[in-house]
DNA sequence: TTGACATGTCGCGAGTTGACGATATAATGA
DNA sequence: TCATTATATCGTCAACTCGCGACATGTCAA
């Protein structure tokens, strides 16, 4: 390392622990696809899993999940809960993944 | 579902899978830390478990990790490897994370 | 109330990840 | 050659993740 050691080493590496957390919590097929959708509107647990093709339990886990770190927040309509994007980075975060995996050919 | 299942689910529900590989592979501290100095500069193995502070063979393992999945390259110089960013929107990506983890307070 | 629907929670088992120590390979210089 | 330095690989094990089925909770409508 380039005789720095201090200023590199000052603030961050404790918030990398942090920010592995959250892309984790990303890195999980039917999470990221919940993601997407949710980034242009709000849906239903239901919904949702019907969508990732996964039983409504899983897809339950998984929200909840994503909710623990922040990134969704859900209300209860009736019967329903409707699950909602909280985190707004995550737009920026989907585009540069939708960037690079779902270009078109 | 609004009613176009079809168009939602043509190609994607496969990519995402890909994506989600490739998001677990950033998803550790000592590997973003890693992906961070790389991106402005090519650094050895030695070098870069120094500043992570885990042992060389650990290192080791997390570069290859990143290797196999196309981020990182290696070039042998002496008996030193230096390893460098291989993958072009890493930055982007790594941009997103720091303006979320990393904002000045 | 009862029954049906929507979601949430629990415990289990299979599979994966991450760190470690020991050892292996590669390159250099004495 | 041999010793030293720098990386890489292997086997092991504890910890964690994922998906599942079973069950619990919450809400509505008859």
């Amino acid at each position: 390392m380039k005789a720095k050691k201090t200023k590199a080493t000052i603030a961050p590496m404790e918030a990398f622990g942090q920010a592995a957390e959250c892309l984790k919590a990303l890195a999980h097929p039917a999470r990221l696809r919940m993601v997407q959708l949710l980034l242009d509107g709000r849906y239903t647990v239901g919904e949702l899993a019907e969508d990732c093709e996964i039983p409504n339990n899983v897809a339950s886990e998984h929200l909840r999940l994503m909710q623990r770190c922040g990134f969704l927040t859900s209300q209860r309509e009736g019967r329903k809960v409707f699950y909602e994007v909280a985190e707004p980075h995550l737009a920026d975060i989907m585009k540069c993944i939708e960037s690079r995996f779902l270009a078109a050919p």
